[in-house]
RNA sequence: GGCCCCGUAGCUCAGGGGAUAGAGCGGCCGCCUCCUAAGCGGCAGGUCGAUGGUUCGAAUCCAUCCGGGGUCACCA
């Protein structure tokens, strides 16, 4: 139940009775239509803009439009005010009994309150993380993950056909580097001393990939050329890395539905197909790149390359597919990627991405533009960086002098709950800074806790009810009379709950789940308030004397905790039980 | 130099066409014989980076500029 949508309709119901009735105009656009909550909630409960929206291609005065709009929503049994105001605005008040059917809904539908048909199961494949397989996950992964992960819930909640899916970046030099250091590994396993030479990755996590690989093989590799052992040693070494990465993940409770390997597209035949594909459009020719404006590196020359007409479909400049030698450079790949997901009947694409990426976007939106005919949208998600901080000082992170802050790390020491929730409070294409003191110190600076804290204290009022012998499972609660539930306290509380289905969709909408966390916190803030209110004011507390009484206030309180618990389940945090 | 992101209260950030711009932290003043005070209420604090433009209406959209960050051809 959505109550902003189902009043958007009655609005446009009542607009289309005046199409009929000859004072408005027909054929006329309604999208721009909208009902929402006033900024100020002394102008009402919902406000739509219709009349200063249709006043101009209507030709009509909005004045008037405004009126005739309001007398007849006004006969809306759950509209119980419908006034003109400010620019043109027509504020609405709803009923009371309007807002306990919201409450109602909500115990009924429980965790699945809020769920829209918004993506008409549409198939939406959301690629995360995608770290390269060469050590295990640091801190700049995390956020990525988290992001990708609630995302891909919450569309889940908003009626798309998701998957989770991660790309292997297996097909590079970069493994190769990892096989040559797994090897050094291995004979430091058959008691020789390591060549770590620079370049390659001195991580102790090859330590037991070296034990792995004696115990595979013996003394056999020892002394051997690298032609004899690297293949081998990149598919060992990069099965152990992604071993290690899945239990990363699922430290964050972050699991994939597929993982695709980029090795597996060589030698099939898949970029080439892909490449053909574009070629048959016209958009691969040979040719030589001008040299990047402004500033010319030292070492320019002119190459001919293989290209990839990226222009043609909104990048700034033409992109190489093939390297001068003939090989593919990385970008062939992964345009071969992309094909084999829009191949795979896929509706729409996201690629989570750190920001470093952001150079990639263009050329990567104008492959899907071509391959697709324009048909599967892809939207790439920037993840910006973490700053780490500790105790107010910079939390410096290199890989040189070893000092790397690990996803694990991370996660031993602030908790999956605080760590996802706190990365997911702020925009995605904002900087965040994670501070481990603030994080661990559990206290009202961090958000997670106020959330969780709402949560619990609806559980608290729940067992509290039924020591009391009042009954309070959700199907009773959901047969309650509500009509006591009249204080504006308790409405405000209902209003926001109202709200829910409505934020839902737009945090589905624009890829935002940032827009979640924010909305429980103030969800949190009108319990909080509420419970507060019951200080001062008895009447206002959830437990009665009277039994009937207690039950409509706690089927409140519980409407509040199945939406925190809905959210956090979104989030990817577990709802408390109890803070002690 | 090109492209991308950011610039909102002392600090960290929401809001991304709508009415008098919000929250947390920090500061000041209050609230526990009462469902957990990890909470609540109040006060102070703003030329929404700047200038033009579009619009009935701009923090929000467009252009230019100024700050900060990222990125820029045989690395993925």
């Amino acid at each position: 139940m959505n109550l902003f949508a189902e009043i958007r309709a009655a609005v446009i119901g009542a607009l289309e009775e005046m199409q009929a009735a000859g004072a408005l105009p027909a054929g006329l656009a309604m999208e721009a239509v909208a009902v929402e909550p006033p900024r100020d909630p002394a102008h009402g409960d919902m406000a739509t803009n219709a009349a200063m929206v249709l006043a101009k291609p209507a030709g009509v005065n909005p004045r008037v439009l405004a009126d005739d709009l309001a007398a007849r929503l006004g006969r809306d049994r759950r509209i119980a005010l419908a006034e003109v105001a400010g620019p043109g605005f027509l504020n609405l008040r709803l009923v009371p009994g309007a807002w306990r059917e919201v409450v109602k809904a909500a115990l009924a539908k429980g965790p699945d309150f809020g769920r829209s048909a918004l993506g008409a199961g549409a198939r939406v494949n959301v690629e995360f993380v995608s770290a390269n397989p060469t050590g295990p996950m640091h801190v700049g992964h995390v956020r990525g993950a988290v992001f990708g992960d609630a995302l891909a819930a919450l569309l889940d909640f908003a009626g798309y056909a998701v998957t989770r899916e991660y790309y292997i970046n297996d097909g590079g030099a970069q493994v190769d580097v990892l096989a040559r250091s797994a090897y050094e590994r291995y004979r430091e396993a058959n008691g020789l001393e390591p060549e770590i030479r620079e370049g390659l990755y001195p991580g102790d996590y090859l330590i037991p990939v070296g034990e792995a690989l004696k115990a595979k093989y013996g003394t056999r590799l020892i002394d051997q050329p690298e032609a004899v052992w690297l293949a081998d040693l990149r598919a060992f070494a990069t099965e152990a890395m992604m071993a290690m990465i899945r239990a990363d993940l699922a430290l964050l409770n972050v699991h994939m539905d597929v993982f695709s390997s980029e090795k597996a597209l060589y030698g099939t035949g898949k970029i080439e197909a892909a490449i053909a594909a574009l070629r048959a459009q016209g958009l691969i020719y040979e040719g030589t790149l001008e040299p990047p404006k402004g500033k010319t590196p030292e070492d320019w020359e002119p190459r001919v390359q293989t290209l990839f007409r990226s222009t043609a479909h909104g990048d700034d400049q033409d992109r190489p597919v093939q390297k001068s030698d003939g090989s593919w450079t990385y970008f062939a790949p992964d345009i071969a990627y992309h094909y084999d997901k829009i191949q795979r009947g896929f509706d729409q694409l996201i690629d989570v991405l750190g920001a470093d990426h952001g150079g990639y976007v263009k050329r990567m939106k104008a492959a899907v533009s071509a391959l697709s005919g324009g048909r599967v949208p892809l939207d790439i998600k920037l993840i910006q960086l973490v700053k780490l901080w500790k105790n107010g000082e910079p939390f410096k992170m290199s890989k040189r002098a070893g000092t790397f802050v690990t996803l694990r790390d991370v996660v031993e020491q602030a908790g999956a709950d605080v760590t996802r929730f706190v990365m997911l409070t702020r925009k995605n294409d904002a900087a965040l800074d994670f501070d481990f003191a603030r994080v661990l110190e559990q206290s009202k600076d961090n958000p997670v806790f106020y959330v969780q804290y709402a949560h619990a204290r609806v559980r608290s009022v729940l067992r509290k009810a039924a020591e009391a012998g009042i009954e309070v499972t959700d199907a009773a609660l959901a047969g309650v009379d509500l009509s006591g539930l009249s204080h504006e306290a308790e409405l405000a509380l209902a209003k926001r709950i109202a709200e829910w289905p409505r934020l839902v969709e737009i945090a589905a909408r624009g890829h935002e789940p940032h827009r979640i966390a924010f909305y429980l916190y103030e969800l949190a803030s009108d319990l909080h308030s509420l419970w507060n209110r019951g200080n001062d004011e008895p009447s206002l507390r959830f437990l009665q004397a009277d039994a009937a009484t207690s039950q409509a206030k706690i089927a409140l309180a519980r409407a509040a905790g199945v939406v925190i618990s809905a959210g956090l389940a979104i989030l990817g945090v577990t709802p408390a039980e109890e803070m002690r």
